[in-house]
DNA sequence: AATTAAAGATTACACTTGTAAACGGAAGTG
DNA sequence: CACTTCCGTTTACAAGTGTAATCTTTAATT
């Protein structure tokens, strides 16, 4: 059971989403307060991407006397996982995993998420390759140059 | 001395940057080839995009007889991690551990990465913290609720 | 030199996105 | 009950995007 989705997340509609996640639901009044705040939008342009989350399902409706609440199916760390591995189809798989260094080099990190990183990683010792095969097209990517 | 480029690349130009990335100099008529067969796009189609990422400064252009080799100033490497920062902003910096942590999970690796993976956990655990500073608005995240 | 063919430039066009004003209906207030 | 206010809906509009046809220039060929 995945929640679908009509269409992505554009930027602007993200911010509106991460209001919706840090509560269960929300009228819209909130959404506008923290993001006239943040961002410096009117309220018009705030209702127009509430409209289209809803409209695209991203968003559901509960009706409030003459309000609606506002709340979400879609589970945040879904949604980012799932941007991430979209956009991670744009690198080389040999790459990935340099990729996730920079990652590492550049987070704020607890000691907890290091232990969990490693922990982590010596499960994936286990599965790891002595080569990671290049996924990219002929082409698209340096591994096809030196055979 | 940063790449200054006029705008984001978006995810069809991406594909004709990979091609270019993969060589140093290329002529249209391989970035057509590799991206008709790839994506089936028309050849128009591909040229509109070279089009547009030499108009916004992403692709510089070199006369060669009749036609130009196409390259680039902008390293892959620095694109990706650019627009994975930019990504990570819309998550609260306590989670960035725990998404890495997919990424890990998904990722295949080498033995190679594995280990570079873990000496930079090593490294980034003298400076790990008890707690991650959470960075979000009032309003955006769970982390002002409890406190 | 005239003809052809390749390659870049121009035009097209619908849909999306960012940003917002204006409208309309229902609920609350006097 | 009339008036106001709140809130969702409709309309707006320029810029960006995906996708592509057509035009134009210029080099290559006969």
């Amino acid at each position: 059971m995945t929640i679908e989705m009509d269409k992505d997340i554009t930027n602007a509609e993200w911010e509106v989403m991460r209001v919706v996640w840090a509560q269960t639901e929300v009228p819209s009044q909130v959404i506008i307060d923290v993001l006239t705040d943040k961002r410096g939008w009117k309220e018009p342009t705030i209702k127009t991407l509430i409209g289209r989350l809803v409209k695209k399902g991203a968003l559901k409706t509960r009706k409030d006397g003459r309000k609606f609440l506002y709340s979400t199916d879609i589970k945040e760390d879904t949604l980012v996982n799932e941007t991430l591995d979209q956009f991670f189809h744009n690198i080389c798989s040999k790459d990935i995993g340099k990729t996730i260094g920079v990652l590492i080099d550049e987070a704020m990190l607890s000691h907890d998420d290091v232990a969990l990183l490693k922990e982590k990683l010596i499960q994936k010792e286990a599965v790891a390759y002595d080569t990671v095969p290049c996924n990219c097209m002929k082409g698209q990517c340096q591994c096809h140059h030196h055979r």
